[in-house]
DNA sequence: ACTCAGTAGTTGATACATCAACCAATGGGG
DNA sequence: CCCCATTGGTTGATGTATCAACTACTGAGT
Protein backbone atom coordinates (compact mmCIF):
# COMPACT_ATOMS: atom_id res chain seq x y z
CA UNK A 1 0.00 0.00 0.00
CA UNK A 2 1.65 2.98 -1.30
CA UNK A 3 2.09 5.98 1.44
CA UNK A 4 2.42 9.57 0.35
CA UNK A 5 -0.33 9.09 -2.12
CA UNK A 6 -2.51 12.63 -0.33
CA UNK A 7 -5.80 13.51 -1.80
CA UNK A 8 -6.00 17.09 -3.29
CA UNK A 9 -8.20 19.76 -2.20
CA UNK A 10 -11.16 18.83 -4.42
CA UNK A 11 -10.71 15.56 -3.29
CA UNK A 12 -10.77 16.09 0.22
CA UNK A 13 -13.75 18.77 -0.46
CA UNK A 14 -15.86 15.56 -1.65
CA UNK A 15 -14.78 13.30 0.59
CA UNK A 16 -15.77 15.61 3.29
CA UNK A 17 -19.28 16.70 1.91
CA UNK A 18 -20.13 12.44 1.25
CA UNK A 19 -18.69 11.86 4.81
CA UNK A 20 -21.03 14.51 6.33
CA UNK A 21 -24.36 13.39 4.23
CA UNK A 22 -23.65 10.18 5.16
CA UNK A 23 -23.40 10.45 8.87
CA UNK A 24 -26.76 13.19 8.45
CA UNK A 25 -28.72 10.53 6.44
CA UNK A 26 -28.44 8.22 8.39
CA UNK A 27 -29.18 10.19 11.81
CA UNK A 28 -32.01 11.44 10.05
CA UNK A 29 -33.54 8.15 8.70
CA UNK A 30 -32.89 6.67 13.01
CA UNK A 31 -34.71 9.78 14.27
CA UNK A 32 -37.59 8.97 11.80
CA UNK A 33 -38.04 5.41 12.46
CA UNK A 34 -38.13 6.73 16.25
CA UNK A 35 -40.38 8.46 16.29
CA UNK A 36 -42.59 7.36 13.73
CA UNK A 37 -42.59 3.51 14.96
CA UNK A 38 -39.96 3.42 18.35
CA UNK A 39 -38.25 1.39 16.23
CA UNK A 40 -34.33 1.40 15.66
CA UNK A 41 -32.87 1.14 12.24
CA UNK A 42 -31.65 -2.24 13.28
CA UNK A 43 -34.83 -3.64 14.72
CA UNK A 44 -36.35 -2.75 11.57
CA UNK A 45 -33.64 -4.50 9.53
CA UNK A 46 -34.90 -7.63 11.49
CA UNK A 47 -38.56 -7.22 11.30
CA UNK A 48 -38.00 -6.45 7.68
CA UNK A 49 -36.42 -9.94 7.09
CA UNK A 50 -38.58 -11.67 9.18
CA UNK A 51 -41.84 -10.46 7.58
CA UNK A 52 -40.93 -11.59 3.97
CA UNK A 53 -39.99 -14.94 4.93
CA UNK A 54 -41.94 -17.98 4.96
CA UNK A 55 -44.04 -18.60 8.37
CA UNK A 56 -42.39 -14.89 9.29
CA UNK A 57 -39.71 -17.20 10.70
CA UNK A 58 -36.22 -17.45 10.18
CA UNK A 59 -33.07 -19.15 11.68
CA UNK A 60 -30.70 -16.71 13.62
CA UNK A 61 -27.70 -17.31 11.36
CA UNK A 62 -30.25 -16.98 7.91
CA UNK A 63 -30.88 -13.41 9.83
CA UNK A 64 -27.35 -13.04 9.97
CA UNK A 65 -26.30 -13.85 6.53
CA UNK A 66 -29.05 -12.68 4.91
CA UNK A 67 -28.50 -8.56 6.27
CA UNK A 68 -24.78 -9.63 6.76
CA UNK A 69 -24.41 -9.24 10.78
CA UNK A 70 -22.10 -11.19 13.09
CA UNK A 71 -24.36 -14.20 15.02
CA UNK A 72 -23.61 -12.03 17.88
CA UNK A 73 -25.13 -8.73 17.21
CA UNK A 74 -28.27 -10.79 16.02
CA UNK A 75 -28.29 -12.94 19.00
CA UNK A 76 -27.99 -9.57 21.36
CA UNK A 77 -30.44 -7.40 19.17
CA UNK A 78 -33.08 -10.34 18.87
CA UNK A 79 -32.55 -10.91 23.14
CA UNK A 80 -33.83 -7.29 23.44
CA UNK A 81 -36.68 -7.30 20.83
CA UNK A 82 -37.87 -10.22 22.91
CA UNK A 83 -37.86 -8.74 25.99
CA UNK A 84 -40.23 -6.34 23.82
CA UNK A 85 -42.29 -8.50 22.93
CA UNK A 86 -41.64 -7.76 19.29
CA UNK A 87 -40.06 -11.57 18.52
CA UNK A 88 -40.07 -14.59 19.88
CA UNK A 89 -37.89 -17.57 19.83
CA UNK A 90 -38.79 -21.05 19.36
CA UNK A 91 -36.97 -24.57 19.07
CA UNK A 92 -35.62 -26.07 16.31
CA UNK A 93 -36.71 -29.34 15.48
CA UNK A 94 -34.36 -30.35 12.65
CA UNK A 95 -31.73 -28.80 14.44
CA UNK A 96 -31.73 -29.25 18.16
CA UNK A 97 -28.50 -26.50 18.12
CA UNK A 98 -30.63 -23.52 16.77
CA UNK A 99 -33.67 -21.61 17.34
CA UNK A 100 -36.33 -19.97 15.09
CA UNK A 101 -36.61 -16.44 15.40
CA UNK A 102 -40.62 -15.34 14.77
CA UNK A 103 -42.33 -12.31 14.10
CA UNK A 104 -44.96 -11.64 17.29
CA UNK A 105 -48.20 -10.59 16.34
CA UNK A 106 -46.78 -7.08 17.72
CA UNK A 107 -43.66 -6.91 15.71
CA UNK A 108 -45.45 -7.79 12.62
CA UNK A 109 -47.66 -4.47 13.22
CA UNK A 110 -44.58 -2.22 14.51
CA UNK A 111 -42.93 -3.35 10.74
CA UNK A 112 -46.26 -2.46 8.81
CA UNK A 113 -46.96 0.61 10.75
CA UNK A 114 -42.81 1.40 10.28
CA UNK A 115 -42.42 0.31 6.01
CA UNK A 116 -44.45 3.32 4.97
CA UNK A 117 -42.55 6.29 7.20
CA UNK A 118 -39.22 4.98 6.09
CA UNK A 119 -40.00 5.09 2.49
CA UNK A 120 -41.12 8.37 2.18
CA UNK A 121 -38.36 9.27 4.59
CA UNK A 122 -36.12 7.63 1.81
CA UNK A 123 -38.15 9.47 -1.16
CA UNK A 124 -38.09 12.94 0.80
CA UNK A 125 -34.64 12.65 2.07
CA UNK A 126 -32.89 11.42 -0.72
CA UNK A 127 -34.47 10.49 -3.99
CA UNK A 128 -36.01 13.70 -4.41
CA UNK A 129 -32.70 15.42 -4.12
CA UNK A 130 -30.89 13.46 -6.91
CA UNK A 131 -31.06 14.31 -10.40
CA UNK A 132 -32.04 11.87 -12.87
CA UNK A 133 -28.93 10.06 -14.03
CA UNK A 134 -27.39 10.45 -10.38
CA UNK A 135 -29.42 7.40 -9.46
CA UNK A 136 -28.06 5.07 -12.23
CA UNK A 137 -24.29 6.72 -11.46
CA UNK A 138 -24.59 5.86 -8.03
CA UNK A 139 -25.82 2.41 -8.28
CA UNK A 140 -22.37 1.79 -10.57
CA UNK A 141 -20.54 3.61 -8.06
CA UNK A 142 -21.76 1.57 -5.05
CA UNK A 143 -21.12 -1.63 -6.85
CA UNK A 144 -17.36 -0.64 -7.82
CA UNK A 145 -16.35 0.63 -4.41
CA UNK A 146 -17.75 -2.79 -2.91
CA UNK A 147 -15.38 -4.17 -4.87
CA UNK A 148 -12.99 -2.26 -4.37
CA UNK A 149 -12.96 -3.17 -0.72
CA UNK A 150 -13.16 -6.62 -0.97
CA UNK A 151 -10.26 -7.12 -3.06
CA UNK A 152 -8.02 -4.85 -0.50
CA UNK A 153 -9.64 -7.10 2.11
CA UNK A 154 -8.60 -10.13 0.38
CA UNK A 155 -5.48 -9.09 0.43
CA UNK A 156 -4.85 -8.70 3.69
CA UNK A 157 -6.94 -11.46 4.71
CA UNK A 158 -7.27 -14.10 2.40
CA UNK A 159 -10.35 -15.61 4.12
CA UNK A 160 -13.02 -14.17 2.51
CA UNK A 161 -16.50 -12.82 4.56
CA UNK A 162 -17.88 -13.90 1.55
CA UNK A 163 -21.61 -13.41 3.13
CA UNK A 164 -21.23 -10.05 3.04
CA UNK A 165 -21.29 -9.76 -0.41
CA UNK A 166 -24.63 -11.52 -0.55
CA UNK A 167 -27.64 -9.48 -1.70
CA UNK A 168 -29.97 -8.80 1.65
CA UNK A 169 -32.86 -6.65 0.05
CA UNK B 1 -45.40 13.82 4.39
CA UNK B 2 -47.20 12.06 1.80
CA UNK B 3 -47.83 8.30 2.33
CA UNK B 4 -48.00 5.44 0.21
CA UNK B 5 -45.46 6.64 -2.16
CA UNK B 6 -43.18 3.64 -2.23
CA UNK B 7 -40.09 3.58 -4.32
CA UNK B 8 -40.05 1.91 -7.68
CA UNK B 9 -37.56 -1.47 -8.04
CA UNK B 10 -35.02 0.11 -9.43
CA UNK B 11 -35.01 2.87 -6.62
CA UNK B 12 -35.12 -0.08 -3.94
CA UNK B 13 -32.09 -1.49 -5.89
CA UNK B 14 -30.50 1.87 -6.13
CA UNK B 15 -31.35 2.41 -2.08
CA UNK B 16 -29.69 -1.04 -1.38
CA UNK B 17 -26.53 -1.09 -2.90
CA UNK B 18 -25.63 2.33 -1.84
CA UNK B 19 -26.82 1.59 1.56
CA UNK B 20 -24.55 -1.29 1.53
CA UNK B 21 -21.62 0.35 0.13
CA UNK B 22 -21.38 2.87 2.77
CA UNK B 23 -21.84 0.23 5.28
CA UNK B 24 -18.65 -1.87 4.14
CA UNK B 25 -17.04 1.61 3.64
CA UNK B 26 -17.66 2.51 7.26
CA UNK B 27 -16.61 -0.59 8.25
CA UNK B 28 -13.42 -0.50 6.08
CA UNK B 29 -12.09 2.50 7.06
CA UNK B 30 -12.52 1.61 11.60
CA UNK B 31 -10.31 -2.20 10.67
CA UNK B 32 -7.81 0.24 9.00
CA UNK B 33 -7.55 2.52 11.61
CA UNK B 34 -7.42 -0.13 14.00
CA UNK B 35 -5.29 -2.26 12.09
CA UNK B 36 -2.36 0.24 11.02
CA UNK B 37 -2.92 2.98 14.33
CA UNK B 38 -4.63 1.39 17.05
CA UNK B 39 -7.37 4.15 16.81
CA UNK B 40 -10.66 4.60 16.13
CA UNK B 41 -12.49 7.02 13.60
CA UNK B 42 -13.86 8.74 16.53
CA UNK B 43 -10.86 9.34 17.73
CA UNK B 44 -9.15 10.12 14.80
CA UNK B 45 -11.46 12.71 14.64
CA UNK B 46 -10.82 14.69 17.19
CA UNK B 47 -6.61 14.18 17.20
CA UNK B 48 -7.04 15.62 13.24
CA UNK B 49 -8.90 18.39 14.62
CA UNK B 50 -6.79 19.33 17.66
CA UNK B 51 -3.03 18.72 15.36
CA UNK B 52 -4.78 21.65 13.42
CA UNK B 53 -5.13 24.00 16.10
CA UNK B 54 -3.15 26.74 17.63
CA UNK B 55 -0.92 25.33 20.01
CA UNK B 56 -2.34 22.15 19.46
CA UNK B 57 -5.52 22.33 21.41
CA UNK B 58 -9.02 23.11 21.66
CA UNK B 59 -11.67 23.73 24.15
CA UNK B 60 -14.34 21.12 24.04
CA UNK B 61 -17.11 22.86 22.98
CA UNK B 62 -15.09 23.32 19.51
CA UNK B 63 -14.41 20.43 19.40
CA UNK B 64 -18.32 19.63 19.02
CA UNK B 65 -19.17 22.57 17.21
CA UNK B 66 -16.66 21.78 14.38
CA UNK B 67 -16.95 17.96 14.44
CA UNK B 68 -21.05 18.18 14.55
CA UNK B 69 -21.32 16.17 17.79
CA UNK B 70 -22.93 16.62 20.94
CA UNK B 71 -20.85 18.20 24.11
CA UNK B 72 -20.99 14.66 25.81
CA UNK B 73 -19.59 12.49 23.31
CA UNK B 74 -16.58 14.39 23.31
CA UNK B 75 -17.02 14.63 27.21
CA UNK B 76 -16.83 11.05 27.40
CA UNK B 77 -14.68 10.06 24.67
CA UNK B 78 -12.02 12.58 25.72
CA UNK B 79 -12.23 10.85 29.01
CA UNK B 80 -11.59 7.34 27.40
CA UNK B 81 -8.67 9.40 25.24
CA UNK B 82 -7.10 10.80 28.47
CA UNK B 83 -6.85 7.69 30.09
CA UNK B 84 -4.97 6.02 27.06
CA UNK B 85 -2.53 9.58 27.66
CA UNK B 86 -3.60 10.85 24.09
CA UNK B 87 -5.15 14.04 24.84
CA UNK B 88 -4.92 15.81 28.15
CA UNK B 89 -7.18 18.34 30.17
CA UNK B 90 -5.86 21.64 31.35
CA UNK B 91 -7.67 24.66 32.92
CA UNK B 92 -9.57 27.75 30.96
CA UNK B 93 -8.12 30.77 32.56
CA UNK B 94 -10.65 32.86 31.00
CA UNK B 95 -13.63 31.16 31.19
CA UNK B 96 -13.35 28.91 34.96
CA UNK B 97 -16.19 26.51 33.30
CA UNK B 98 -14.36 25.48 30.64
CA UNK B 99 -11.23 23.11 29.89
CA UNK B 100 -8.77 22.77 27.26
CA UNK B 101 -8.12 19.64 25.31
CA UNK B 102 -4.80 19.34 24.45
CA UNK B 103 -2.69 16.78 22.11
CA UNK B 104 0.06 14.60 24.06
CA UNK B 105 3.24 13.81 22.81
CA UNK B 106 1.39 10.41 22.22
CA UNK B 107 -1.51 11.77 20.98
CA UNK B 108 0.43 13.64 18.24
CA UNK B 109 2.89 10.75 17.14
CA UNK B 110 -0.25 8.60 16.81
CA UNK B 111 -2.34 10.68 14.55
CA UNK B 112 0.54 11.61 12.38
CA UNK B 113 1.10 7.52 11.95
CA UNK B 114 -2.60 7.50 10.90
CA UNK B 115 -2.86 10.16 8.34
CA UNK B 116 -0.75 9.07 5.53
CA UNK B 117 -2.53 5.42 6.36
CA UNK B 118 -6.40 6.64 5.99
CA UNK B 119 -5.65 9.08 3.28
CA UNK B 120 -4.06 6.21 1.17
CA UNK B 121 -7.75 3.93 2.02
CA UNK B 122 -9.73 6.66 1.28
CA UNK B 123 -8.15 6.72 -2.30
CA UNK B 124 -8.41 2.72 -2.54
CA UNK B 125 -11.05 2.34 -1.38
CA UNK B 126 -12.98 5.31 -2.80
CA UNK B 127 -11.28 7.42 -5.38
CA UNK B 128 -9.70 4.59 -7.14
CA UNK B 129 -13.23 3.44 -8.20
CA UNK B 130 -15.00 6.83 -8.92
CA UNK B 131 -15.00 8.12 -12.62
CA UNK B 132 -13.92 11.42 -13.27
CA UNK B 133 -17.10 12.97 -13.32
CA UNK B 134 -18.58 10.83 -10.16
CA UNK B 135 -16.74 12.96 -7.88
CA UNK B 136 -18.01 16.44 -8.77
CA UNK B 137 -21.61 14.85 -9.24
CA UNK B 138 -21.12 13.45 -5.30
CA UNK B 139 -20.14 16.65 -4.31
CA UNK B 140 -23.56 18.83 -5.94
CA UNK B 141 -25.37 15.45 -4.54
CA UNK B 142 -24.30 15.34 -1.09
CA UNK B 143 -25.13 19.04 -0.67
CA UNK B 144 -28.73 18.40 -2.14
CA UNK B 145 -29.25 15.70 0.37
CA UNK B 146 -28.06 17.50 3.30
CA UNK B 147 -30.01 20.69 2.71
CA UNK B 148 -33.04 17.94 1.79
CA UNK B 149 -32.85 16.89 5.35
CA UNK B 150 -32.06 20.14 7.27
CA UNK B 151 -35.18 21.36 5.60
CA UNK B 152 -37.09 18.48 6.35
CA UNK B 153 -36.07 18.16 10.74
CA UNK B 154 -36.78 21.51 10.35
CA UNK B 155 -40.64 21.35 9.66
CA UNK B 156 -40.43 19.05 12.72
CA UNK B 157 -38.12 20.58 14.75
CA UNK B 158 -38.46 24.35 14.06
CA UNK B 159 -35.72 25.51 16.63
CA UNK B 160 -32.87 24.00 14.22
CA UNK B 161 -29.54 22.29 14.78
CA UNK B 162 -27.59 24.67 12.97
CA UNK B 163 -24.38 23.78 14.23
CA UNK B 164 -24.64 20.60 12.29
CA UNK B 165 -24.74 22.41 8.56
CA UNK B 166 -20.98 23.97 9.62
CA UNK B 167 -18.48 22.93 7.67
CA UNK B 168 -16.00 20.93 9.87
CA UNK B 169 -12.93 20.18 7.64
C1' DA C 1 -25.10 44.65 42.58
C1' DC C 2 -28.50 40.98 41.75
C1' DT C 3 -31.04 37.89 39.30
C1' DC C 4 -31.59 34.54 36.10
C1' DA C 5 -31.49 32.52 31.57
C1' DG C 6 -28.23 30.47 29.01
C1' DT C 7 -23.58 28.16 28.39
C1' DA C 8 -19.69 24.63 29.43
C1' DG C 9 -18.86 20.47 30.78
C1' DT C 10 -19.58 16.02 33.49
C1' DT C 11 -22.04 12.05 34.77
C1' DG C 12 -25.08 7.90 34.83
C1' DA C 13 -28.42 5.13 32.38
C1' DT C 14 -29.52 2.79 28.41
C1' DA C 15 -28.86 0.95 23.93
C1' DC C 16 -25.91 -0.75 20.56
C1' DA C 17 -21.88 -3.29 18.07
C1' DT C 18 -17.80 -6.09 18.35
C1' DC C 19 -14.78 -9.45 20.12
C1' DA C 20 -13.44 -13.53 22.41
C1' DA C 21 -14.72 -17.30 24.96
C1' DC C 22 -17.80 -20.60 25.62
C1' DC C 23 -21.34 -24.72 25.28
C1' DA C 24 -23.98 -27.94 22.82
C1' DA C 25 -25.14 -30.39 18.88
C1' DT C 26 -23.85 -32.11 14.28
C1' DG C 27 -21.98 -34.99 10.90
C1' DG C 28 -18.24 -36.74 8.11
C1' DG C 29 -13.95 -39.66 8.11
C1' DG C 30 -11.30 -43.08 10.40
C1' DC D 1 -19.07 -46.48 16.32
C1' DC D 2 -16.32 -42.79 17.81
C1' DC D 3 -13.60 -38.73 17.30
C1' DC D 4 -13.27 -34.16 16.44
C1' DA D 5 -13.48 -30.17 13.48
C1' DT D 6 -17.30 -27.43 12.35
C1' DT D 7 -21.57 -25.12 13.08
C1' DG D 8 -25.35 -22.59 15.73
C1' DG D 9 -26.07 -19.86 19.22
C1' DT D 10 -25.33 -17.48 23.87
C1' DT D 11 -22.81 -14.71 27.07
C1' DG D 12 -19.82 -11.15 29.25
C1' DA D 13 -16.50 -7.48 28.60
C1' DT D 14 -15.40 -3.39 26.39
C1' DG D 15 -15.98 0.58 23.69
C1' DT D 16 -19.17 3.57 21.81
C1' DA D 17 -23.30 6.95 21.07
C1' DT D 18 -27.37 9.20 22.95
C1' DC D 19 -30.34 11.23 26.28
C1' DA D 20 -31.52 13.47 30.46
C1' DA D 21 -30.15 15.38 34.60
C1' DC D 22 -26.95 17.81 37.00
C1' DT D 23 -23.24 21.44 38.66
C1' DA D 24 -20.82 25.49 38.02
C1' DC D 25 -19.99 29.58 35.85
C1' DT D 26 -21.08 33.66 32.82
C1' DG D 27 -22.97 37.76 31.30
C1' DA D 28 -26.87 40.61 30.00
C1' DG D 29 -30.67 43.23 31.72
C1' DT D 30 -32.50 45.67 35.35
Amino acid sequence: MSESDALSDSELEVWRAFYVMRRRLDRALDLQFQRDSGLSASEYEVLFALNDAPNRQLRSRDIAAGIGWEKSRVSHLVSRMERRGLVARAECETDARGSWIGLTPDGRRAVLRAIGGHLAAVRRYFFDALEPEDAERLLRLSGRVVDAIGCAADEDAPAGDTALHGDAA
